[in-house]
DNA sequence: CTAATCTTTCAAAAACTACTGAATAAACAA
DNA sequence: TTGTTTATTCAGTAGTTTTTGAAAGATTAG
């Protein structure tokens, strides 16, 4: 397989994993071309290497910047902006957990919170379904929160090394 | 709050998780109505529960047993098919982890080993950073798989007060 | 066998999400 | 200031996914 090639699958692959996950594949895209390019890119190279209109381009570019995974590079007497995405697996894991933890897991846990408070009768079969399932719901949200909190603190070496101590 | 009223609440909580993960909102659903029934419930209960067609109700319900999420259960002396969910939250996360490796991991897996296989030329700062970046994807989701079989065949309480034990 | 009941399928419609491209705004140079 | 270049916005369009509902298929009873 030549360079090339590979670029073109890794996007390809890239973009429908993350459509797989709840993410905009144009987006994904746009992240594993750059995750390719050694050099920062134009909103132009972007456009013509995807094939996509400026204002998807655009759209996506400011996205990828709001989940922490790309940024904007000046260069000097330039006027148009470069783009450029962290190339460490590790800080990529670590910010998409990070985004994540924060819009969808602290919610549920905010609420599975309420919901555990929820009155009715006692007798009820339905009532202590209900109960019993949030209940054990918040327990794994909880542990899941814990470990994620652990991981983005940590270093990849020594996260990855305490997993497999436990498990050798 | 109400026992009716948290169970709505539930109900719309899993399906918009659901939805930002991937998986069709009406499944999460559907699997959500199930988890907080005591009884086992037949289509037409679901149907008018969630104001959904009978066509849909059958699709989802059918992608649920897919997923081992969900069983069918029969009524001695009754025609009609009952479905109920196993309401085991680990088994839950058990069974929603080894689906999306099979689906997803294992085949990145593969490309990924493909990829790191191509040619080019060893000076091109472009080649050489594809080649990092795969190969960095590659030990990341080798990490990833690893731990994920680990807990495939793990029970709850072992796995986590492993994973707490080195996380205290 | 036929009738009754329940399940599955699938083409068409509806709903939803993403994309385009032209207009507007912003940044800078002269 | 004006002209030039680049970035952003957003209404309309295109594309995708989900849902409906009626028809076809199963299954069981009599």
């Amino acid at each position: 397989m030549e360079l090339a090639e590979g670029k073109l699958k890794f996007i390809e692959a890239w973009g429908k994993l993350g459509s797989e996950w709840g993410i905009n594949r144009t987006m994904a895209q746009v992240h594993a071309l750059l995750l390719v390019s050694a050099d920062a890119l134009t909103t132009e190279d972007i456009m013509s290497e995807l094939n996509i209109s400026r204002g998807n381009a655009n759209m996506n570019l400011r996205d990828l910047i709001g989940w922490g995974l790309i940024e904007k590079q000046h260069k000097p007497g330039e006027r148009k902006e470069y783009f450029f995405a962290d190339k460490n697996t590790w800080n990529i894991a670590r910010q998409v957990a990070k985004e994540r933890k924060k819009r969808e897991l602290d919610p549920i846990i905010k609420l599975l919170n309420e919901l555990s408070e929820a009155k009715g009768d006692d007798k009820s079969r339905d009532f202590k379904t209900f109960k019993t399932t949030v209940k054990d719901i918040n327990k794994l949200a909880k542990n899941v929160n814990k470990t994620l909190e652990t991981m983005l603190k940590a270093e990849e070496s020594w996260f990855w090394s305490s997993i497999f101590k436990i498990f050798k």
